[in-house]
DNA sequence: GAGCACTGC
């Protein structure tokens, strides 16, 4: 206290003090956190067990302080790192960023971050943030992570597919890094020891194995931190690991149900907003609906009904927020109110995880989700609303109370809640798994089917990837990758058949064409529709559109910008280029997040193109080499017009239509090739160009002759 | 006539 007002008085050195004081502040709010009290513990808990469960709720600290306490512990003697893994790039950086902080380092130093496109650790980096997917990425070139002691996976609750994959690799090198360091002891001999994998003769392996010869790696200490209450899943499936529970620090929040089965949540919802406003004390208020649709026409509704009150009442604002919508306008969620105003955020499931907003002190929570499933017979994605699952239901609620006690209401009755799911199927068994298989084949896995999964997908689901993999040359006929093309597919982080995609450009001298389409098929939706703004934005398309189909009308857009861009660059510095981008896009009806996530795909593929030497040649305004070409590449999507004018895909033998948002919705040609099959109210073909059904059998005879 | 949320050396 009596040093806090020296600090004040030290008027010369205000920024010194100002850090001074920050620091200590810093060093007392990490002695509150409820980890603090079990850092001892925690250690020894660590040195006992090779793997160690710990539950952790919001608030505990656990993400930030666990990798310092292994650090101070010694964990990173002779220059091994600790990783630990997020499922969002967002969570990655901020929490490196805070952890350097509380270090009292640069970032990038001693405490650092990767996530896709920035890497930002150094050689002296010993606490290393990083996204799941990444991990999995730097496990193709270093089988057993030998650069990590501890390897700490966080929101393992979350069962994103990363993680699941990531959770079944680790158990893998754990016990091999275990098997090493025993026989080592045994036979006395480093250099005979058991490091390989018993098959030598894949070349990274070898090359991995020269790299540790005569070096003993260290077990590997595994973390694995999740949040729900239940670890029994994760203990059992790493042989009965100890679980460790760190209380959280939560406010209490006020659950309440509807007496009736709700038949119109939209309804109710809106009823419960209005409610809250005109009964409850200050606070926001955050509901939680299925997709942009709903969001709109709740918005809308909600908006009239303020105008229908007295003007006393009307200090309410509706602010919508979901993935889709650009980010100035997500940015608004967070934007406080005037004075005495409250605001209502309806949001999409972005708000469980993705985005936290502040000031939320009421929640409402009509108990669905629209979540992807997929159909591996016949290879279709759909979007379908399903019930949320009580560990859903108890995550939303907790947004509730994260700065004081708040209430949540359900649009349920309270016996509902009992009969939801304990939790939402893991993301692994609703996917497409061909990148799952090729990166776990490309990892040494020889069976993929017997891989130990955390929970293992259906097997439906593992052959139809396998065969896909297979028809896509990746995977030979004994399982193995196929050499050069399945190892050059699984090293690009790419849809699989886009990967392909490029190495059957290069041979016909398009792959400039084809880099440009694979990142902009890679992206979210390019263009943005603003529902007031309908016929403007499809005018500003129509500058953009190609009579061939969707991937032209792509290329077509980003080289339209990279030559804005190129226009400006001389006039412009990098901050006012790409603001004027922006101002570009937003002219253009084009979403300037998913063309900036374009561009920076764009050019990580490039570079792995040029590093496995493949010519970067352009068919320049030869169109119909490139038509042919995507053909050759996508002959797995082909769907055929039928005489009432809806399509048949030819591999499921599915009448489908083609999406509205394709240039070629009226066009309606023979013939196409597409890359998305996706249902929602119809079952839809998106990203289609036409092509003639002959170049099918010419360029994929191995599937189409045999077919038609 | 239409788009849940994440992510990848």
């Amino acid at each position: 206290m009596e040093r806090q007002g020296l600090n004040v008085k030290v008027s010369n050195n205000d920024c010194k003090s100002e850090n001074i004081s920050r620091k200590r502040k810093l060093a007392e709010h990490r002695k509150s956190l409820p980890v603090a009290s079990v850092e001892n513990l925690l250690i020894q808990e660590v040195l006992r067990n090779d793997t160690l469960i710990i539950v952790g709720e919001t608030g505990s600290g656990k993400t930030t302080q666990i990798p310092q306490f292994l650090f101070n512990a010694g964990f990173c003697r002779d220059g091994k790192a600790i990783g630990v893994t997020q499922p969002r790039r967002v969570a990655a950086v901020t929490v490196a960023k805070r952890v350097a902080e509380e270090c009292g380092v640069e970032v990038g130093q001693k405490v650092g971050y990767s996530i896709r496109f920035e890497d930002v650790t150094s050689s002296s980096t010993r606490i290393k943030y990083m996204t799941d997917g990444l991990l999995l990425r730097e496990a193709l070139l270093d089988p057993y992570l030998s650069r990590y002691s501890v390897i700490i996976v966080d929101e393992a609750h979350e069962r994103t597919v990363h993680t699941d994959v990531l959770l079944g690799f680790l158990k893998k090198v754990q016990k091999t890094r275990s098997r090493s360091l025993n026989d080592s002891f045994n036979t006395e001999n480093v250099n005979t020891n058991g490091l390989v994998l018993k098959k030598g003769n894949n070349g990274k392996y070898v090359s991995s194995l020269r790299q540790h010869r005569g070096r003993k790696l260290p077990p590997l200490k595994l973390i694995i931190m999740s949040a729900s209450l239940d670890a029994r899943l994760f203990s059992e499936y790493f042989g009965g690991a100890r679980a460790f529970r760190i209380p959280g620090r939560q406010y209490p929040v006020a659950i309440s149900y509807t007496r009736k089965h709700v038949l119109d949540y939209s309804e109710t919802t809106l009823i419960t907003i209005f409610q809250i406003h005109l009964e409850e004390s200050p606070g926001d208020i955050l509901a939680f609906l299925t997709g942009q649709e709903e969001i709109e026409s709740i918005e809308n509704l909600a908006k009239e009904t303020i105008q229908k009150l007295p003007e006393s009442k009307r200090n309410l604002v509706v602010i919508p927020i979901y993935s889709a919508l650009p980010s100035e306008q997500q940015l608004r969620v967070f934007a406080p109110t005037p004075p005495g105003v409250r605001k209502v955020i309806l949001a999409t499931n972005i708000a469980e995880t993705s985005v936290t907003i502040p000031g939320i002190k009421y929640v409402i929570d009509p108990g669905f989700v629209k979540a992807r499933t997929y159909d591996p017979n016949k290879g279709m994605e759909s979007l379908i609303v399903f019930p949320t699952s009580k560990a859903q239901a108890l995550q939303r609620s907790g947004r509730a109370g994260r700065e004081g006690p708040g209430k949540c209401f359900r649009q349920y009755p309270e016996d509902m809640f009992y009969k939801l799911e304990d939790s939402t199927k893991p993301e692994i068994k609703r996917c497409n798994l061909s990148n799952v298989i090729l990166q776990l084949t490309a990892l040494g896995v020889d069976n993929v089917a017997e891989f130990d999964f955390l929970e293992a997908p259906p097997r439906q689901a593992i052959f139809k990837s396998l065969e896909q993999l297979i028809l896509l040359g990746a995977i030979a006929n004994d399982g193995k990758l196929s050499d050069p093309v399945g190892h050059q597919m699984a090293r690009i982080p790419l849809d699989p058949i886009y990967s392909k995609a490029l190495i059957v450009a290069s041979q016909s001298n398009c792959l400039e064409e084809m880099l440009i389409t694979v990142s902009m098929l890679s992206v979210e939706s390019i263009f943005y529709h603003p529902r007031e703004k309908q016929e403007e934005a499809r005018a500003k398309m129509k500058c953009f559109s190609s009579p061939e189909g969707d991937h032209l009308t792509l290329i077509n857009v980003y080289r339209s910008a990279v030559d804005f861009l190129n226009k400006k660059k001389l006039e412009l510095n990098k901050d006012k280029l790409e603001k004027s981008l922006r101002k570009w896009c937003k002219e253009n009806f084009i979403n300037s997040r998913s063309l900036r996530h374009a561009r920076d795909i764009h050019s990580q593929i490039r570079g792995h193109v040029e590093r496995m030497g493949l010519p970067l040649n352009s068919c320049g305004d030869d169109m119909l080499q490139f038509c042919r070409c995507l053909a050759g590449s996508f002959f797995l999507n082909v769907a055929t017009k039928q005489p009432d004018g809806t399509y048949r895909d030819f591999a499921s033998g599915e009448v489908v239509q083609i999406h509205p948002s394709s240039v070629l919705f009226r066009k309606k040609p023979d013939c196409v090739i597409f890359n998305e099959f996706v249902q929602t109210n119809n079952k839809y073909i998106r990203n289609i160009t036409k092509i003639d059904r002959l170049w099918l059998l010419e360029l994929a005879p191995h599937y189409h002759a045999l077919k038609s």
